[in-house]
DNA sequence: CTACGAACTGGAGTGAGGTCTAGATCAAGT
DNA sequence: ACTTGATCTAGACCTCACTCCAGTTCGTAG
């Protein structure tokens, strides 16, 4: 899994984006943006090195933005982690309420698909049947029309 | 449900809003940028008078965009639709896309809410006992960090 | 040393999806 | 007739989350 070799050399913004999808740009972006708890090391020669630690929180970033945290609510959760111990009720606070959030959302897509999967069966049996005929056509109306919303 | 005084007098647009919770500027938007089917009728004075039609099809473009459909590919099954019968075959075919898509969505959500449900846990149970200690602190570490990505 | 790719910074640009403004018009109530 | 509130149009503006650019520096291979 992506954690399983967590311990190894520090890699470069290049390797980073490589392993976890995000662009270099994006990378800079979040870390401009204060997304990351710690500063991340540079080199002598100012280029970054992120160790274990920097890409299990990006992976943890990923999963909440993939889940729609918008980047202020990721920046709060960072900061409260940046700021160390005392604060876990507010950080259980936040990822609680995302968690509703999620779950909400997949309650909508759920409906949502079964929406599209009636009218898929609408048009498919049209088409087996190869009928013409107005499929919701405001002209015509749609005599296989239930209800959609149910 | 939604539909079920489908067969009533025309809707001004603010009733129309008020019934399908998009805003008057964006029911305006909408049919600008050709994602309704029909064009809407309207008063001598030149108000927009929604049909039943109108309004169950403004429904389904919203059960689409609510479940990610970009407006180009709404727009693109609005013209087909607008079109009449001979493309049920394209239209089948956008729609099971975005049906596939949205199932990809689904399970993706499902695999953050069980990280979020994790690290949810870590938190609660940090938290029930009372103590402190560098909960992902790059400095300490996190000794019950388990697979953040199983 | 020279080359060349990868990385650096600050800031401008992009695309999606609306949202808002200005100024005019319409329709209903008093 | 007057007032009020909803609607009209065209177009400017906004947020979000990046993405790209210019110009420069780093570091490694030849």
């Amino acid at each position: 899994m992506a954690t399983t070799e967590t311990r190894t050399e520090p890699l470069s913004i290049g390797e980073v984006a490589e392993r976890t999808g995000l662009s270099v740009h994006a990378l800079r972006f979040y870390e401009r943006e204060g997304l990351l708890v710690g500063p991340i090391q540079r080199t002598a020669g100012g280029r970054r090195r992120y160790t274990g630690t920097d890409v299990d929180w990006l992976l943890i970033c990923i999963k909440l933005r993939e889940s729609g945290m918008p980047l202020a609510d990721l920046k709060r959760f960072a900061e409260l982690v940046r700021h160390g111990p005392g604060n876990e009720a507010e950080r259980l606070r936040l990822l609680d309420a995302h968690q509703r959030r999620v779950e909400a959302q997949i309650r909508a897509l759920e409906e949502c698909r079964s929406v599209i999967a009636w009218k898929v069966g609408v048009y498919a049996e049209h088409l087996s049947r190869g009928e013409a005929g107005g499929l919701w056509d405001p002209t015509a109306g749609d005599p296989t029309a239930g209800d959609p919303t149910t």
